[in-house]
DNA sequence: GTCTATAACCAGATAGAC
DNA sequence: GTCTATCTGGTTATAGAC
């Protein structure tokens, strides 16, 4: 598979797919040599320091895809709450049964890299405050105040970060989908 | 260490301890008999289904230690949004710096297990459940009709995981600290 | 007989040589 | 691109201590 792809972004686009499902420690280089169809010894010729490497792109290459989707969601938005609503409905439809099954995009990789990889924290620490200027952005144009605009940013990226878990865990787009009916209420006040 | 302990207990509270740190593909069996001390015949002893048996019985002390702080955190609280605001905040304070290293309670097993072990997926699941049962409870008391009460807890709960994994990844209890800022406005309309 | 201690097992890991 | 080295994973076997 991934015939097209270039062996550097095969291996990339293999790994974040695989680190989503089952976590950095969880996928062996082994499994994604195998998926992508690219010998080991290409591997370490594009990321010679090995899997923490590549991981790395991993994650990079999933912050683009998201940005990306969430651009494309606000785009067609024209309030905070609209943005926010709509785009976590569409999580809880891509998270609930049917289609592919998805992993979170990078939490998990987080979760278990905090303590003995300071590499891949900044790169998920940076990803998340990515995402996050996205959304303050969003607030931001919406007529809030510089700090209610990050620190709601803040809680909105807790709150999809959180909802995709339940989503995982309980195998379902539900908790995501009570998610997306409490946010105008959430949002009422302002 | 854990000389008190008795050595199924000492498993128990060592396992879960390592796995909040570094999930359960990042913790060796080696790694939990060495920091318990408890020799390796041991563990196969109490835990004669291995690994994932032990993490069951860890997921399910965690839940056990949660429920408690979030029962004395909620005992003093009036109303849903005392609970919540102080809860919050009290896990800023926890993760923030200063104090022992905490992990995600079981958040970063949940994200590792979800396609791989269905037997721990069901041990996080039902955990997420009774957490989110207590949250529904505070809101049914003050009020709220069922419906809002289940999916406000589910908002809730997913609010916490999602913070707690921010604050991991950025080592700092700030982003705790901003959820727990807005909590008042997220409520205040009901 | 319950529990502990240690040693051996093999599949799998990452890494790197050829 | 294959093939090997080295190490660690979870697991099991067996012998001894209480």
């Amino acid at each position: 598979m991934d015939k097209k792809l270039k062996p550097k972004d095969a291996l990339i686009e293999t790994a974040s797919r695989l680190f989503k499902l089952r976590g950095y420690c969880g996928v062996g280089l082994n499994d994604i040599i195998a998926e992508s169809g690219v010998p080991k010894g290409s591997l370490y010729h594009y990321f010679p320091e090995g899997k923490e490497q590549l991981a790395t792109a991993a994650i990079n290459y999933t912050k683009q895809l998201v940005i990306e989707d969430i651009q494309q969601v606000f785009a067609d938005a024209s309030n905070p709450l609209d943005a926010f609503q709509t785009y976590v409905y569409e999580l809880s439809k891509a998270f609930g049964e049917g289609g592919d099954p998805l992993g979170s995009p990078i939490g998990t990789i987080a979760g278990e890299t905090h303590t003995t990889s300071e590499t891949i924290r900044l790169a998920c620490d940076s990803t998340f405050k990515d995402w996050q200027a996205i959304y303050a952005e969003k607030f931001l144009e919406a007529g809030y105040s510089a700090q209610d605009s990050t620190s709601l940013a803040v809680t909105f990226h807790a709150l999809t970060e959180g909802g995709i878990l339940l989503a995982l865990t309980s195998k379902s787009g539900k908790p995501l989908e009570a998610i997306a009916n409490q946010i105008p209420f959430l949002l009422a006040q302002k």
